[in-house]
DNA sequence: GTGAAAGCGCTAACAT
DNA sequence: ATGTTAGCGCTTTCAC
């Protein structure tokens, strides 16, 4: 079933079928409920690729993972905590804006030329990009693309230095420093003075950001940054597990420490625990993204929530808007957190 | 950049780039190497609306999921422990073939429209289907459609009934039968009678196979069914831990406890522990799917591995050959699992 | 308000 | 081995 069909069952030619699938003004009511009862009679789906090739839009969004695990992990894409509820997020208010979505996982920097390959071939209308680390793969993207780009979790002044003159680019963070400092407050307020740190890959934003805000926030509180209480744990649990037990082994303990994410601070929970160390008697613990495991572990972990869905939604909004040409340049959207408190964290006892 | 510029720059007729471009035989090395150069220099992309206009395919595989939660519940999708690892071996294995992922969120069986639209409108070349309970909508998209599809966990013999006559399907089970007589076998070995049930949504083929073979296995080993024992969690968390607590309140408790996803087994875990009882010490747990959270709580879970990846593979090659022309008409696989043993189950006592 | 015709970028059948 | 040409199904000027 094409065009032309219907326009011969209807009595008009394919012109007025394409206004009417089109929603355009000059075609009379009278026509256009002719046409579409035989539209609606046969089903007809008009043919997308003959669409786009005529000069309209794909409707579709392409969502690019950056994978922290490699290819043979069997985690290593959705047991990240961050992306499960953010792919379900895009796809929903994608989808509800009528946008199909495309999905690439990316495992190395080299993979990064999907990207490009995605847009070139014209299968998507725009693209969003999560969990890259900086590096020179994903900046010849940045700065050769000017279809619209949302960069999620990224450094906007290095965007800005190097995006492209007609580039369409929204880049979406949360507001980590905020989260940190709270924690620290918070932490602080309760008696800890010896507030241990398990950082992130530093290669991305957010790794880098909550790391460095970190530091501010101790020295804010003038507290003592130990080095031996400040590990690497580059998002994953088995880094952790090993930089933790490490530092058990030494056998000197923070009485609080803060993960960079709910990942490492779940792994870290479990290695205290292998030791007979306690949550939250001997050693408080915070993570950072509030994934859905947070609240169901025992004991339920004290977190700083993200919203992914108004990422999501804002990620799609600004896209959406972009591909319309009704925004160009560099937009920039900060989202807040929020600190939940949860069973991991208690007063300092000492 | 079109394929006409390329054929300019490289001296030849847009026909020879287009067989450069598809590999075909009849050219010379001499001009596919001039072709090539050009086609590198300007990295070029064929516009892949053009060649699916021209006949070519999408080399988009759709991927439907179809949530067990309602749109509002923030872990409706990928929170459901075998969807994020089934997602992502999709994505994993279908863009190493060289396939284009399309991912779809179905909530209502009034959606299920979208597989549907999807095809008709040229967007994909098969669709993969999984988390379906059997309605007439889902019926009618099997009974109509003649595009290849790959249908995960569904009845094949109710599939062989209403396809399409020209229908490409192939449909991918686990053997949930030998799962769950494994875990009977195992439990009646190490001296449970009282064994318990929490069935999962039984429009599910996976939901209705798993509490069928219940029976079956209990029967075989002379077991008595007790109604008290066999709960209703509709593979989800909230319904898992009212039931759970009100045969608590009812003071009788099996010394085992199956249940039909890790979902509800990890409901019914931390319901025991919040009322006290002893995991595996009063009570053992099995669960079902070896989801990534089963080895990562405490105390970790017994279950009942699925091979999601492999499920992935044979859905994408299946759909790769039925695509190609080199299958049809109903394949029916069935992939082993396996009784992953871990610490929520142990002897009885009694 | 509606139709005729050109054209989007590619592939494939046909011709050479 | 390679070029010429028609055509894929739609949208969009341009006429009327």
């Amino acid at each position: 079933m094409k065009s032309e069909e219907i326009a011969r069952l209807a009595g008009v030619s394919r012109s007025t079928v394409s206004r009417v699938i089109n929603n355009y003004p000059n075609v009379p009511q009278a026509t256009r409920d002719k046409v579409m009862k035989v539209i609606k009679k046969y089903n007809f789906e008009p043919n997308v690729s003959a669409r786009v090739l005529a000069g309209k839009g794909t409707d579709t969004l392409g969502l690019f993972l950056f994978s922290i695990y490699d290819k043979k992990n069997p985690l290593r894409v959705y047991g990240n905590s961050y992306f499960g509820p953010f792919l379900d997020a895009v796809v929903d208010t994608g989808n509800y804006k009528g946008f199909y979505i495309l999905i690439h996982t990316i495992y190395t920097p080299q993979e990064c030329r999907y990207i490009y390959q995605t847009f070139s071939q014209r299968r998507i209308d725009g693209g969003i990009i999560i969990g890259t680390e900086s590096n020179p793969e994903i900046e010849t993207v940045i700065s050769n693309t000017n279809y619209p780009l949302a960069i999620i979790d990224y450094d906007p002044d290095e965007i800005k230095k190097i995006m492209h003159k007609d580039g369409k680019i929204v880049v979406i963070n949360s507001l980590d420093r905020k989260g940190i400092s709270k924690c620290i407050d918070e932490l602080v307020s309760l008696g800890h003075k010896e507030i241990g740190f398990i950082e992130g890959r530093k290669t991305t934003y957010s790794g880098y950001v909550r790391k460095d805000e970190f530091i501010k926030s101790m020295n804010r509180h003038g507290l003592e940054l130990k080095n031996e209480y400040i590990l690497k744990g580059d998002f994953v649990r088995d880094k952790t597990e090993k930089e933790v037990a490490k530092m058990i082994n030494k056998g000197r303990l923070p009485t609080a420490i803060i993960a960079s994410n709910d990942e490492m601070a779940l792994a870290a929970m479990d290695t205290f625990r292998a030791h007979n160390i306690s949550i939250p008697e001997d050693i408080s613990i915070i993570g950072f993204d509030d994934s859905p495991v947070a609240s169901l572990v025992e004991p339920s972990l004290t977190t700083v929530r993200i919203p992914f869905y108004t990422m999501a939604q804002k990620a799609v909004q600004a896209l959406s808007e972009m591909i319309k040409g009704k925004a160009e340049g560099l937009l920039h959207y900060q989202v807040d957190v929020e600190l939940i408190w949860r069973k991991s964290c208690t007063k300092n006892k000492i």
